[in-house]
DNA sequence: CTCTAATCGAGACGGTACGTCGCGTCTTACG
DNA sequence: CGTAAGACGCGACGTACCGTCTCGATTAGAG
């Protein structure tokens, strides 16, 4: 008796909770895990390495999330929905070259941690997140593409994180325009092409 | 002091014996992986699992493959050999929606397999060996591409595994005419394009 | 790097901790181990054995003791300083044919596990063991015997053990009179034997 | 069918084998052995070691002993009589310090040997190889000594065991002469002692 | 001097136990 | 008196040997 709570429930539940301490332990996890991704991919990550990191009790970890999966998910939301919104405006435009180049640029500010979430064993759940938030977003487009609407979301995501992927392997040499050109041409133009 | 022998060496020394022993216990592992993949998603399959489903003694499983990653790797190459062994004919081919067709063709065929390889966790290991195994084919194009080398084979099979993820997850929803066109039209033709 | 404690001090650090939980694991660890030495020779007993009768999860075990011979190290220790406890004032007497007598008569009433401890395979750790004990013991004799120090005791401890081994196998046939006669002729008066 | 033989006898039947392959592989196992026993003790040498040591196949092992016991078993039996036939005509004189003294001296002479059999995990088997062989030895002695006869075999033995195996351990700061007279003294003299 | 059968080396095999690790739960002791 | 620290049951991992077995390839020694 006294058990503490089903565990779906907790996750939730945290996430609104506005106990400070909480909160900074959220934040020590979610910190913790930005610094291991550096280091090595997501799937050798184990949840001690991440409490250890964190200077936060083993059992602490359950407490907020119910795997690590999830302290992934809630980084990756967080993360893609920044990128979203400084990117979202830009995609409005008429201008799909605009929009790219956007897009890279903001991926070329935090190279490191974007790194760290595509080239890893982190990229599945990314890419999820990212399908998932970008289905959400109203698409007040004027016409529908010929492609069916699922595969559409799911292409221009999966494709573009492949072009990125392969940019950020590559480290330094190819430059933001023309990665920015090669994503407009490569996936967009396909996608939206009115042929 | 007595190890058998370094790992390294043992799983490629033993690909090509002859010993009618080692050859049944491949044949077992494979097939067993094989069946197992049907039931569940590659990570949550055990090694334990796959010995047991061959019936064959755990330990024996070390003495063929280092990891279970290795085992799929050579699944993989299998399945992924024959696929181009009966498609690249037609990839030669100057037309490449009648391409497209036959690799959707001989997809839908093995359909269960390839479901099993490209929507469960076997998704990345799959994708590495697809690449490895396109970079060896000579290709004896009239013109180099617009895009970097290593791009164009990289996101040809990622963007096309990623139309045949979405292809298979549909079940039955959408003909393999209609997949194959949208394939050449998505993936191929913004590759090739001269524009 | 995320182990919990280094091995060695585990063991060390565990003994005197004060963990309930700990102290009940330790207590079914030893109790397990008894009964099943009555059962069947010590290098007989495995690891798995030993966790199976205390109801206790296998690695578990690993977080008390490093091996099974430091967990029959722990038993051995305890008996014989309970056995030592109880027939030291006795042995400090002039007389010690009423030293053996003692002796002998506590390892009959404990026989069955004296059995097991010296006629299975645990002989070598418990003679080990008891040498150690052996000698921490303030010695505040008249004077020094004919024997070197060292001999003396390793001697009077494998000789005596060799009697009682052969009385404990020879199950009752044998009077703890006797036997303790015996070992005062044979082990003892030789040894402080001032001839 | 056609198996090999039950085990049991194919021990012995070899061992009465002329074949001179059989006689070079089981005395190649058997230099192998005491070779491996002067690096380390018995318990930690596999039948992998024993065979690689002697250049032999490791299945062959099993054609001349079951166990690696068994061989340790024929090295013990060889010794011991080797030791015992050197002695025997002195253990029969009247002087047993004499007998004492050329039991030392012929230990000494192999010391590494005999180091190698007493202080490893070997001296439990060596010590019952010991006895089986002092068992039968015929005792033309005038009279019974005071002693249960079955003691009286093991305990000598075993208590000359021990003193040389302390001997044994402190390498070269105890001369022959000294060592053959405690042995006397302590084990020999209160066994025979008429008193 | 064959030739046939015993013996060999090599090592794969099904097992079993090892000790390690990480998981997610549950309990305890401390602040 | 609530929370962090961490002990626990569980189960997979990869390793080491065990003793059995199946292979050819020598190699005696009997004919």
């Amino acid at each position: 008796m006294n058990q503490p709570l089903p565990q779906s429930f907790r996750t939730e539940q945290a996430a609104q909770s506005s106990d400070a301490r909480m909160l900074r332990t959220r934040e020590a996890l979610y910190a913790a895990l930005l610094i291991l991704l550096e280091r090595k991919p997501f799937d050798q990550i184990s949840i001690r390495d991440i409490t250890a990191q964190a200077t936060v009790g083993y059992a602490t970890f359950f407490r907020h999330y119910a795997t690590k999966e999830d302290l992934l998910n809630d980084l990756a939301a967080n993360e893609i929905s920044e990128l979203l919104r400084l990117t979202l405006p830009v995609l409005y435009a008429t201008n799909t070259s605009t929009s790219c180049l956007a897009l890279c640029a903001y991926v070329d500010e935090r190279r490191k941690l974007w790194t760290a979430l595509l080239t890893g064993g982190a990229a599945g759940i990314l890419r999820e997140v990212f399908i998932q938030q970008a289905m959400r977003i109203p698409m007040e487009r004027e016409q529908e593409t010929w492609l069916p609407g699922d595969l559409e979301i799911t292409y221009s995501v999966g494709a573009t994180l492949e072009v990125l992927a392969w940019w950020l392997r590559k480290h330094d040499e190819v430059s933001v325009e023309r990665v920015a050109e090669i994503l407009d041409r490569l996936v967009i133009a396909p996608i939206v092409d009115k042929g």
